[in-house]
DNA sequence: TAGTGACC
DNA sequence: TCCT
């Protein structure tokens, strides 16, 4: 189809640096037309998918992100706990179809022979943080989660597989890919802060993450 | 005790 | 690592 980013314009993968077995971080994976050319269709996906705000398992406290999906499946967050579901919470609509450049994107960065099923939608403001946690609730955790980065730059903490390991900081800055695969699918990991006035691409220092998952075990061979 | 916690 |  057309009007997807121009991923054309993706960094050589000589580029990427290597953080580790399965880790892989893609400095200026998007360049500023596709950044735009992406938000386009995140603005007009948030139109027929509206952010919502998820809230904690079990304490119901509100999460400082919104967020929405699109795909086939949506990672949503209530007080009876985290699930992937085909509709949106407050609609009751399937989520919006995964736009093509995203499964470019998934092509080009994960490299698994199947697509991803849910693209999770994160919108931070300027006091917007996201706990250490681990993405485990795939039921296919051979693939990887590949992350996008729109916006303020955010402070990004990493760790390892215990949530005691040492943790590392790397700014992740709009247009930045972050790959977890393999060895590292489930390390630790979380935002600390957004650093404001650091990108002009999203009004009033915003940031979006894109994180585009396969959620359910890939079709036998 | 766990934990998209708080903190770093 | 330390709370609640």
């Amino acid at each position: 189809m057309t009007g997807g980013p121009d991923l054309a314009s993706a960094r050589p993968a000589a580029q990427r640096l290597d953080l580790g077995p399965g880790l892989t971080f893609v400095p200026g994976y998007l360049d500023r037309l596709a950044q735009e050319r992406l938000l386009a269709e995140i603005r007009d996906l948030a139109r027929r998918a509206p952010l919502f705000t998820p809230r904690m398992p079990r304490t119901d406290q509100p999460f400082s992100v919104r967020m929405t999906n699109c795909g086939p499946l949506g990672w949503v967050s209530d007080v009876s706990g985290y699930r992937y579901q085909p509709t949106h919470p407050q609609t009751g609509e399937p989520w919006p179809a995964m736009p093509e450049s995203l499964l470019d994107a998934w092509n080009e960065l994960a490299r698994f022979p199947h697509p991803p099923e849910a693209c999770l939608i994160n919108f931070y403001g300027p006091g917007a943080r996201m706990g250490l946690h681990q993405d485990k609730d795939e039921g296919e955790l051979a693939a990887p989660v590949v992350s996008l980065s729109l916006g303020a730059t955010a402070l990004f903490r990493i760790g390892g597989l215990s949530r005691r390991d040492r943790t590392r900081s790397i700014r992740l800055s709009s247009g930045d890919a972050f790959v977890f695969g393999g060895a590292a699918r489930l390390v630790f990991h979380g935002i600390d802060r957004i650093l404001p006035e650091t990108s002009d691409l999203i009004p009033g220092s915003g940031r979006v993450n894109l994180t585009l998952r396969r959620v359910t075990p890939a079709p036998a061979a």
